[in-house]
DNA sequence: GCAATTTGCCAAAACGTTTTAGTAGGCTAT
DNA sequence: ATAGCCTACTAAAACGTTTTGGCAAATTGC
């Protein structure tokens, strides 16, 4: 600050000098190894002559040049996220969750996030370079698919990476994730012990793992009540945003013996709801859905109706950072990373129609009858 | 690629040295000055010669490290995006619609945004750091207030920066934004014109200069009709997200004589469009938003029904990285740049009850009726 | 055929740090 | 008294580029 350039720009171009560690010593009378010794808290400078260096660093407003840092030390403090660009992803409210978290978490490790938008088509040439240029030190993958090519890339550059989800692989690698299978699992087997037969489950695009482990759990967990795989019937929203929450109830509402519906997203479950207020009001049916905790949807107003399987994806972007930044400093694979979700079930969890209010009683769940 | 360490991370802290440009000059028999001009297109390298280098550049993957260069250019090729955290802001669509826009035109300009998250007390000192620590070229200022900080600061330190908006100080600096001002005051010209006299106005924080200055059009608009101020009720949502659109419609509802509602956020509108249908569905209404063609938000199903004033904000987020870019390129103050917007008139803007289609054809607009 | 110009290449300095391999000088133990 | 060891500092190399200033050889102009 202080001087004031004739126009922005000026100064970033012109002699706009900033003070070096060069400038420290001249003024100091020492030389710039005990400058930067000091600065970075090794223990052989004497305390008289580290405070003088830090009052005038202080004073003189030095702040070492990131860049010749990054050339000598080789680790950049930065981290790349690639994103695709395909128009609808990019604005995913789950993407901007996790991508919070991560930033969060970035700044108090002292870590800045090289965004970056690209095509499928060119997507990993995008990671090459970050690799082969040292821009970054580490990145994060979201959304994965099984065998996703980016883990294969990643792993064999053997930069540290940590993934949000899985991707099915075997073997050793960073990764973030909820226990997906589990929780489905588990969320199939309650409506089954408390009376259902017939659900539907409007997942997302089982081409992505979350989506498949998701279908997987529900699949097994019918399978191990003895009920038939036709017990379930999946729909799949292949672009988690826009109206697919609305058409895919009303599809569901189609099967008149379906008495329960499944959501994979909060968003979807909001809008399921709004389809069975206006084409079904008075049939009984039990919602349960994934909540992600977006920060976008209020699922307040539902807090009675709808069995919740929740967990923070903000809290997800914390632990990606994390682990990443661990692996960065840390030599050895990268670990994976169990991230908790806590169940609330609704006070009613078999039929029951949505448009009254729920009773605050309902009678206790019945038990397991195997077929 | 290529060689495949134990583990991952191994390679990125081991000896995996990348190739350098010393490598293609013992590999080539020539110096490294001869290299680097030729990779870099000048001209005093012979045409074979040339040939030989890319193509021995291709083979061994050569990357010029990014750090060097950044410290001996003093060019980083990196932006800064300096974004609040306060839970709520965000995850606001109309930002990630902009990132997504800054985002692609940055993969075209060959430029990095850092992306980085801090709490409004500490934000300038983000800024402060991002100055002087040589880590980015130049500056993304989103949602600014009037004589926002950001702007002071950036203006002082010298550096190339664009707003997204304005903050309403005189003078020279480089900002993307469209006409709110003229914007909304055509907007409620055309519902007075059309004989509304009792307007709604959902608008946003009016602390941002984007509400502010849409405040300003619609009250001088009705001014100029002869309309005493009494005729607008604005409401203001704090924040754009949630529930506003919904409570702050019935609000408006409660004025028996509102005819018309004017939205600044699509994303109310829809919310405000459910609140009619819920609490007056008979009601004859006429809505207005601006339309920022959000990717979330569809609003084909209200085609029709609402007018609409149109502007991308992704187009939006191209024009601000290419302005910056501009600037971190050229010597010279930054420029404004106006974002063109379109409107489009609903079919009928007089008062008709949404819960009906409206008839394909309606009468004429009425002439302006001074008071 | 010779001077002037152009062509094609290069050595060395610079960017601003960190790190390595020291070195004086004072202190301790014997 | 002396060998050995701390303490507090430093010179120089290194990181991997770009850029400056120059210099031979080849080409051109006359």
């Amino acid at each position: 600050m202080g001087r004031k350039p004739s126009h922005p720009g000026a100064a970033a171009r012109a002699g706009a000098r900033s003070v070096t560690i060069k400038d420290l010593a001249q003024e100091l009378g020492l030389s710039i190894t005990t400058i930067s010794r000091a600065l970075n808290g090794y223990p052989d400078v004497g305390d008289k002559t580290r405070e003088r260096i830090s009052e005038v660093a202080q004073r003189l407003g030095y702040r070492p040049n990131r860049n010749a840092q990054r050339l000598v030390t080789r680790r950049t403090h930065n981290v790349a996220w690639v994103q695709q660009d395909n128009d609808r992803k990019f604005v995913d409210p789950h993407f901007v969750e996790v991508m919070a978290g991560v930033l969060r978490g970035a700044r108090a490790l002292n870590y800045d996030v090289v965004l970056t938008s690209e095509t499928p088509e060119h997507e990993m040439s995008v990671y090459d370079r970050y690799v082969n240029d040292n821009s970054v030190d580490g990145f994060i993958v979201d959304l994965p698919r099984e065998n996703d090519r980016r883990v294969s890339f990643l792993l064999d550059a053997g930069r540290p990476f940590v993934v949000h989800g899985r991707d099915g692989r075997p073997g050793a690698y960073g990764w973030v994730d909820i226990d997906n299978y589990g929780n489905f699992y588990q969320l199939a087997r309650l409506f089954v012990a408390n009376g259902h037969r017939h659900l539907a489950f409007i997942n997302g695009d089982e081409s992505f793992t979350y989506a498949l482990h998701r279908r997987r759990g529900v699949d097994d967990a019918l399978a191990d009540a003895g009920l038939p795989p036709a017990s379930v019937r999946v729909l799949n929203s292949l672009h988690p945003m826009g109206d697919a929450g609305f058409g895919l109830t009303q599809q569901a509402l189609e099967d008149p013996r379906v008495t329960a519906i499944l959501y994979s997203s909060a968003l979807m479950a909001v809008e399921g709801h709004a389809a069975i207020v206006r084409n079904a009001p008075e049939r009984p049916l039990a919602i349960a859905t994934m909540d992600d905790e977006l920060h976008y949807i209020d699922l307040t107003p539902f807090a009675g109706q709808f069995t919740r399987v929740r967990s923070s994806l903000r809290e997800a972007g914390g632990a990606l950072i994390a682990e990443l930044v661990r692996q960065c400093n840390t030599p050895g694979p990268g670990r994976g990373v169990i991230v908790p979700s806590r169940f609330e079930v609704a006070a009613g969890l078999d039929p029951a129609p949505l448009a009254q209010p729920l009773p605050a009683a309902r009678r206790q769940a019945r038990k397991l009858q195997p077929a």
